[in-house]
DNA sequence: GTAATTTATGTCAGCCCATGACAGATGACA
DNA sequence: TGTCATCTGTCATGGGCTGACATAAATTAC
């Protein structure tokens, strides 16, 4: 990798924790793009060839995290029902959070906490979901054997959506109380839906039919 | 009423007529401040003063009827579950929209119709659902005699506003078959989970316990 | 009906986010 | 070293949003 490369890369986390540790003893509202600028010595117009807007470089952990997600997601086997490959794949990202240096996990557990005290940014958050939630839909439609537009792929996606929401929105947690959060919300979950809930009817009767 | 007040709710209604109006055909993004102060004939300065902000005129509809809605929850009885309490109340509030006399219904319909196309839109729609999470949950822990940080009120306040967003979010439709659409959620919803599972666990056996 | 009070509105000035255009600096590569 | 691509800084601009102040209008009191 080249010196241009590491620089940009080293530019991005830089402008990344500045803003992020502005953001937290400041307020996200009361934080300028001059000073996230000025603490990483750049000029404003260069922290806009990084980040589209001043949300996306507070939701830019979050975005990564949502792209692994639907990476692991589509890793899973067709062979297993859509909410199991969902709850799968989630429990995969977290793990990868768990995996990764420490500065990047302190990273994602600062902006975790901004967003949750930020209403602009849990916006963009709900956001960044919706975004994804045709890509997500069709990928469950497609494991049921469905159309995208039908209704049972939307409910299963939603109610999923929720869960995540769940996991991420609440208490000032790391990394593993997230996870195991994550699990609690899970079994709870399994505990309210009926088996086979999250795929089609079956519309002809086991032994045979016309 | 005087003559005060009158003239306040005539350009209230005003300045949010021609916004939608601007949105829809120019777009949201397009159309600046500027233009829908200019359509009313008021300074740029008063459209500040009736709405916070360009978001505020596109999503004060939908403010509205999310109040009814919790208005409607509230006076649900205490008796019925938590599920069957938001969706009567839900329920409720689609009737009451359909009828509000036909100038309210179409602007209704107009901002549902711009909501949809306008990304910026839709999350702040979500970030009102979520500001308004917390009194959901508590008023379903308060019906499930838990408290509001315990997982269950969260996961059913979550599948709900879920279903809510399906409801609101897709097709181009009237009220009236968003109203049938609701039914179709409710009714994937009721066969999709267990009887009870939203209702606390009772922890003691049915005939006696220390 | 007039005066005093309250309240809505217009004007002006300003901050901040965001973007386009251009020029200079810096790393990549032959 | 010289050429090229790319990153960066500077400047200018538009649009969202807010505070301060003055004016105009409606309400209230007399």
């Amino acid at each position: 990798m080249g010196l241009r490369e590491r620089k940009k890369v080293q530019t991005r986390n830089a402008l990344i924790d500045a803003a992020l540790d502005l953001f937290l003893t400041q307020g996200y509202e009361a934080t300028t793009i001059d000073q996230i600028a000025a603490e990483v010595d750049v000029s404003p117009r260069t922290f806009f060839r990084y980040f589209a807007s001043k949300e996306e470089v507070a939701l830019s952990l979050f975005a990564d995290s949502l792209e692994i997600f639907l990476g692991d997601l589509a890793a899973r086997p067709d062979s297993e029902p859509p909410y199991t490959a969902l709850s799968q794949a989630m429990r995969s990202m977290v793990g990868a959070l768990q995996d990764v240096d420490p500065a990047d996990a302190a990273r994602f557990v600062k902006a975790r906490e901004l967003t949750e005290s930020t209403s602009a940014l849990l916006a963009g958050q709900m956001r960044l979901l919706m975004e994804n939630e045709k890509r997500l839909v069709a990928e469950v439609a497609r494991r049921q054997g469905v159309g995208a537009d039908d209704l049972l792929p939307q409910f299963v996606v939603s109610v999923f959506t929720g869960i995540g929401m769940i996991c991420f929105g609440s208490g000032k947690q790391h990394l593993d109380v997230m996870a195991k959060r994550l699990e609690d919300v899970l079994t709870l979950a399994d505990g309210s839906f009926r088996p086979g809930w999250d795929l089609p009817p079956a519309d002809v009767s086991p032994s045979g039919d016309a």
